[in-house]
DNA sequence: ATTGAGACCTGTCGGC
DNA sequence: TGCCGACAGGTCTCAA
């Protein structure tokens, strides 16, 4: 899509999670898209009239791309609205790409948002650190739990902690830092404020598990062979000479995996 | 202001 | 084989 233009756009409901914004299509149709970039779990495709489409998956969506060599210069290609179960956008770009977005769940969504509105996104504006970027570290980590009566899982989970965390590695950095997903988030500081050694376990579990599972996913598809102890209750944990067994337990509705012997 | 529960929607899987 | 409940990678809204 980077650097095309939209030469069709098709929708085929007139919503997913939430409503599609008001001449979505023809909002597209004509615009080229300058930078294609992700914050958070949020897809952001900066357009030439200077708006920003913002796509987000949900739990089940996925992009499908297709290459339509039937495209005919000088005539207007249409795309396809019900293409396949479960399709609900189709962008014709003038690459002659057709992207298809396919969300059995329809938790993801699209919007269309001006200069203005992005600036003031009441989500966007308020998402913690990005946790590959320099600047998170044990001391902001620290920092951005300050105050917080949750769990360290469930501050995790947050957003506004850290940005971009899903349920699998928050369960999986926290058994990598062999910290238990119960404590309490607050105490990654001390009293005083300063970042507690666990802080820096953390961050640097949270890192490797991403670099790690970025390095895989261009290969693999998902299975939990490949998590230590998302998806795994019942089964031996995989830190060495541990010889715990994997536990599931809810959290702020949400599973969560771990293991009661080496995570502390 | 923060927090947990429920809601949104469809698909899959295990048990009966 | 079919039915039913539990559960699923996310986030929003709403009461407490």
């Amino acid at each position: 899509m980077s650097g095309y233009r939209f030469v069709d756009v098709a929708v085929s409901r007139p919503d997913l999670r939430v409503p599609f914004p008001r001449r979505f299509t023809t909002r597209l149709i004509g615009q080229t898209v300058l930078t294609l970039t992700r914050r958070a779990k949020y897809l952001l495709a900066t357009l030439s009239s200077g708006d920003t489409l913002l796509m987000h998956l949900g739990m089940s969506g996925w992009f499908r791309i297709d290459v339509d060599s039937a495209v005919q210069d000088g005539r207007r290609a249409r795309v396809p609205t019900d293409a396949g179960r479960h399709d609900h956008v189709a962008f014709r770009m003038s690459s002659n790409v057709i992207v298809t977005f396919n969300d059995p769940r329809r938790f993801g969504f699209m919007d269309l948002l001006s200069p203005k509105r992005l600036a003031s996104h009441a989500v966007l504006s308020r998402l913690g650190l990005e946790p590959l970027s320099a600047e998170f570290d044990a001391s902001a980590l620290a920092k951005a739990c300050k105050g917080k009566k949750t769990s360290l899982k469930v501050a995790l989970l947050d957003q506004r902690v850290v940005a971009g965390l899903g349920n699998i590695y928050v369960s999986e950095a926290l058994h990598r830092a062999r910290l238990t997903p119960f404590r309490h988030a607050s105490t990654l500081a001390t009293p005083a404020g300063s970042p507690r050694p666990i802080a820096g376990r953390l961050t640097a579990a949270i890192k490797q598990v991403l670099t790690e599972v970025i390095e895989r996913e261009s290969r693999a598809n998902y299975g939990s062979a490949r998590f230590r102890v998302y998806d795994r209750e019942g089964q031996w944990c995989r830190t060495r000479n541990c010889g715990g067994t994997v536990r599931r337990r809810t959290q702020a509705g949400r599973s969560t995996f771990y293991c009661p012997r080496c995570q502390r």
